[in-house]
DNA sequence: CGCGATTTGTGCGTGCGTTCACAAGCGCCT
DNA sequence: AGGCGCTTGTGAACGCACGCACAAATCGCG
């Protein structure tokens, strides 16, 4: 939750009817958001050189509950074992399949100042399914430098080159002030996923999915549990143990 | 959701009973995680010469139903006027009173790489209640360089130093091997509150709180729904079709 | 060949979160 | 002063998600 998803299916003309649900059956939103950290984990276990895996030791990996964890893969109608677990290999191309990761999907990033560099620089995308194509800024001084081996685009071009690149998903991570200009070009393009780093909502078209990261709002909420856990018993109640402010 | 957190309360020895309940009812969580959004949301509102807003115009800022808005808003005792909305500046003050931000906390960065390197040099941290008092980071190339006006020490240092600078949350931004071992001199540090970027599982103690922010996952989760997209409604999907933006 | 140990898959109860819909309250206009 | 329109605050219904607990299935061993 806490990321705006517009709604996927209906609204399109008429009902897509067969749409082979025998491939997709209707996944709850909360279980695909737990199937990448299942991912990761049967990845880190593929590697450490195990073959099989118990849904006991997969959750603990994961940091789940292993009821959660069992029900999650039987709606992706999961190949366990019962008695001995599930196929690690398996599952990872299963999980893969499901999430669509079986084709490299393209990245634009939108700002390359900051943090988009080092997003640029990220070795993480390669390793879990996506591939940086794209690189755009408005700032004369960026464009045309070489990061990485891309070359940044002015962001003007955006809607040229985009589709030709092969972008899948387009990457926020210009000022709040930019977000909904490059949120726009990025839907022009015919992207249809976007990732928005920009502390700011975004109004897209029906059956554009953008998810919203802020770091800001990450610190506020622990702030809010810290806050709350001085005001209470007090743990060990670290460094300058200013007390609350009455209101 | 999507994120570890460890219980508050609770467990600790004997039931904490009485904790000033009058000053802090129990917020539901998926309150707790919007407010940030609402917050900014109303500052946002505030710069461009607002006074009051009303709920419904609130909602459309921060995103969600107004219904919903207005239910958060009521758990935390909340002062709107009926027929006409709510005084933005009073609401700005009572949120951030509900999350501990009238303090500004301390937040101690440890790695201080690619990722780290752009948090450091981040503002949108000091205008949104935190402020970066200690660099840390295991590369002797980077111990002792400045960045932002900040030494980066040698992260043997973190549980000697990061109590006196007033730390109350830590950051994690090292690779997921070297993470479990931060976090823990982190909770030795006394340190209750953990954002981490490393794509992996902490384990912590009861009491601490461990938010994970990791890119990949988003990304996976919108290639899950492009996936279906294009499963779907086929070929039709990317047309350039720019529709009209709800304002 | 049968039995026990183990682990999956899931039916079910429970609690949380979201949403609708409406009564109560407030200001303003006549 | 009184009524009218607008907005809040919330009661209630609904739906989803979580986690327990157990039956079904499989393997290994005696
Ligand atoms: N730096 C961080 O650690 C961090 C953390 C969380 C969120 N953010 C958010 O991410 C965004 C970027 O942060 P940053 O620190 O990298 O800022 P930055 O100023 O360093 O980089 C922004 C980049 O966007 C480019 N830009 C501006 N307008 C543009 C446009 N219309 N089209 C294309 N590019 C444009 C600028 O030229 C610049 O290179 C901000 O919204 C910020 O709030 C940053
Ligand atoms: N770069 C990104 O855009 C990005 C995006 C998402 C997630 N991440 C994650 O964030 C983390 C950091 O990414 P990065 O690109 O900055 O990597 P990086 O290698 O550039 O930086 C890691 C830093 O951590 C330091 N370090 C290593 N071990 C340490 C230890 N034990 N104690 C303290 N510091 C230590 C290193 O010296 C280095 O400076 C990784 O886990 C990565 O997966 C990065």
């Amino acid at each position: 939750m806490s990321q705006a998803t517009s709604g996927v299916g209906s609204g399109t003309g008429a009902a897509a009817g067969a749409t082979t649900p025998s491939d997709f059956p209707d996944l709850p939103e909360a279980t695909v958001a737990r199937l990448p950290e299942y991912l990761r984990a049967l990845h880190q276990l593929a590697d450490t050189g195990h073959d099989t895996v118990s849904s006991e030791a997969l959750a603990a990996a994961a940091g789940v509950n292993s009821a959660k964890l069992r029900k999650d893969l039987s709606h992706l109608g999961s190949y366990g074992t019962r008695g001995v677990g599930y196929e690690i290999s398996l599952l990872i191309a299963q999980i893969e399949h499901v999430l669509g990761l079986t084709q490299r999907r393209g990245v634009a990033l939108v700002g390359v100042g900051n943090l988009g560099h080092a997003l640029a620089g990220y070795a993480g995308f390669g390793s879990r399914g996506f591939r940086v194509v794209a690189l755009f800024d408005a700032d004369p001084r960026l464009v045309g430098k070489t990061i990485n081996g891309l070359v940044v685009r002015h962001v003007d071009l955006l809607v040229e080159f985009a589709p030709a690149e092969g972008v899948a998903i387009g990457v926020i991570a210009t000022p709040a002030s930019a977000a909904q200009a490059v949120a726009d070009m990025l839907v022009a393009a015919g992207v249809t996923s976007i990732l928005n780093f920009a502390p700011c909502v975004l109004a897209v078209p029906d059956g554009v999915d953008v998810r919203k990261v802020d770091l800001a709002i990450e610190l506020q909420i622990l702030s809010f549990h810290e806050h709350r856990k001085s005001a209470a018993g007090g743990a060990v109640a670290v460094g300058a143990g200013a007390e609350a402010l009455p209101r």
